[in-house]
DNA sequence: TAGATTGTTAATCGATTAACAATC
DNA sequence: TAGATTGTTAATCGATTAACAATC
């Protein structure tokens, strides 16, 4: 049913099907089962077949899914087949890191324009684009039909973006600065925050290794 | 109960607990109610109180919870009251970046050593430390007890790194690479891989925006 | 045909939320 | 005491997994 709400478990799953299906790809495989997937990507293979079933019956039975038309089908889904311009918020060293991700990101999806506000910072180069000063954001976004965000800045300024960002009509939002942002509720935010995941792996440590 | 195992949903909430505890503190807040964490950090009150019930009874009915209690004790819960060594290999970009996040990390969580397999690499100083050649990975774990590995190479050399630290006696992993690493079942690995983050929100957009 | 593997239903498992007695 | 808020149980909701008929 196309019409049924997708959890977000599942959304996050698409992508990482797109990138071993991509390597398939590359590796000439032209099919793989639920079983194949599953055992790669560390997930039960009922719940690939679950996933992928939610958005139409892609593979064969006795066969499996063809990779070719399976990967055109996530990127459908992801809406990976049409151009996404991005947009990046903290030209610190991890928006650098970032652009230059820019190779990685499948094909249609690149941050196409950076931002900052220190005038230091401004005119700087970064992976083939010009850093811009903050008061460009708002047009550079509505002219270049900017609909992601990604922010880089300190935790401070984070919410200030994300505002900005809002009011200049960007449809999600990705924060890796450590603060929860608020944001009206049809913007989607993602929060990928490095320090919160080093701290929960501390969790799982053994007991006191040191003396 | 202390022994009863926790959800990994709970654990990955405690340090967006701690941060924001931590912000109270320093403006000298010195009391919280759930309702306030709730509103806060977008989250149910419910759910907040039932996480810390499961490690003990830190709050006081009535009142809520003592700020400074409620920091040392989830401190000593995610294992942040210990000294935790962090070595990272890969001195690209990303993992410059990382390395000046030493700063926001809690006080005993520190990246001390860092890794590259590249010869222009090596030597090369990051935020204080110098960038040091593989061979000589397994004896700086060992010898600063490093119990934490982040990865920042590129995918294909992950799996590599990942067996490496495995070997040397790591115990938890933080892989930014985008490829799903495998390791023994006593080593917890955290993926954090920025590209699927960014595709899956793609998914979020609206329609077509564009004609 | 025999073997393999899907799509899907039913069963299980786990996580979130509501509700409220206990109590500060 | 009255008001507020916890800790916890029960109810709800959602996600994962098992099982299997359909079928390539």
């Amino acid at each position: 049913m196309k019409s049924m709400k997708i959890s977000e478990a599942v959304v996050r799953r698409l992508p990482i099907y797109l990138r071993f299906l991509n390597e398939l790809n590359r590796m000439n495989v032209t099919t793989v089962s639920s079983q194949d997937l599953g055992s790669k990507l560390d997930l039960n293979p009922a719940q690939i077949r679950k996933d992928l079933a939610y958005f139409g019956e892609f593979g064969k039975k006795g066969i499996g899914y063809d990779v070719k038309y399976l990967i055109e089908k996530i990127r459908q889904i992801l809406k990976l087949d049409q151009r996404i311009q991005v947009a990046l918020v903290g030209a610190g060293n991890l928006g650098r890191a970032l652009c230059n991700y820019n190779a990685y990101l499948q094909d249609n999806m690149k941050i196409v324009a950076v931002f900052d506000a220190e005038k230091s910072k401004i005119g700087q180069n970064m992976n083939n684009l010009t850093v811009l000063p903050m008061s460009e954001l708002t047009d550079t976004i509505r002219e270049l039909q900017i609909r992601i965000g990604i922010i880089t800045v300190p935790a401070s300024e984070a919410q200030n973006v994300a505002d900005r960002f809002v009011e200049a009509g960007i449809e999600a939002i990705l924060n890796f600065a450590p603060v929860i942002i608020k944001v009206p509720p049809h913007i989607r935010v993602h929060h990928a925050d490095f320090t919160t995941d080093l701290q929960s792996l501390a969790y799982y440590l053994n007991k006191e290794e040191e003396a």
